[in-house]
DNA sequence: CAGCATCCGCTACGATACTG
DNA sequence: CAGTATCGTAGCGGATGCTG
């Protein structure tokens, strides 16, 4: 956990405790990124090897073609994957996990770790109370 | 990690690789979550102590209250944060991070961390080639 | 095969006004 | 103070059809 610098002080810890604003709208666009419909299904796939255009489509079950494409495209442009096409008569393009997206995938499956671990937690408490919420008692 | 089933074949992880089918809405709805414009930066603030409606508001700039009560009540639901309504002339209701919410931030802070480390990284792809797209060449 | 273009519904989100 | 209710909008994402 690096901070980049200290930035929050006793009371105004403020909204972005240690965050500098500056990187306030990147980090929002990896975070979009993560929860993006498609994005971390086509790193998935993709961590088990290089495929090509209607393989993707194929295992990502449920994409359309809009959608791959504009994904495969964003993440390209991203460095997260990487594209390489082959100039044969039938076209032939390879999208393969860069190490960049390899990065982000290994922190978005400790993400998926924890989802999968509590997922009963959470389940229960959606059924329970409506979450905790609790009343305190006290006169004015 | 278990397998809902083999799917492929050996090499063939195939979309999901590790992750049943039965976990994967469930893990789209905390990766949702985390995609979410306001939940992280609700639970980034909250991090640094209970606060109120009001102060929440403040604290995190630019919300509507639409937003900050629909956001609130999602993550009480979830149980990653928790609701304290004290019955008071002035109403007054304090919202603090929950164990379980504070474990997703830990991971949530990686994924910040991350991004901010590989800032440059992503922003040299961009304004590079257009991301890591090659051509290779070969005869039909 | 690997896309691009177009239309279109849905819902996430914001702005505003009102209430217990 | 801490919400609820209603309305309007923009963009995400799906379906379909066409191209190099």
């Amino acid at each position: 956990m690096q901070d980049s610098a200290d930035i929050g002080m006793a009371a105004a810890v403020g909204p972005c405790a240690s965050i500098p604003a500056e990187h306030m709208d990147f980090i929002r666009q990896v975070l979009d990124r993560v929860g993006d419909k498609w994005s971390v299904l086509i790193i998935a796939v993709l961590e088990s090897g290089p495929m090509r255009y209607t393989d993707l489509q194929r295992q990502v079950p449920g994409i359309s073609q809009r959608m791959l494409t504009h994904t495969l495209r964003q993440l390209t442009e991203d460095g997260l994957i990487s594209r390489t096409a082959y100039a044969e008569v039938p076209p032939r393009v390879e999208y393969a996990l860069a190490p960049l997206g390899g990065g982000l995938y290994g922190i978005v499956r400790q993400l998926i770790g924890w989802a999968a671990e509590h997922h009963d937690e959470i389940r229960a408490n959606r059924s329970g109370a409506g979450g905790s919420a609790t009343s305190a008692s006290s006169r004015s």
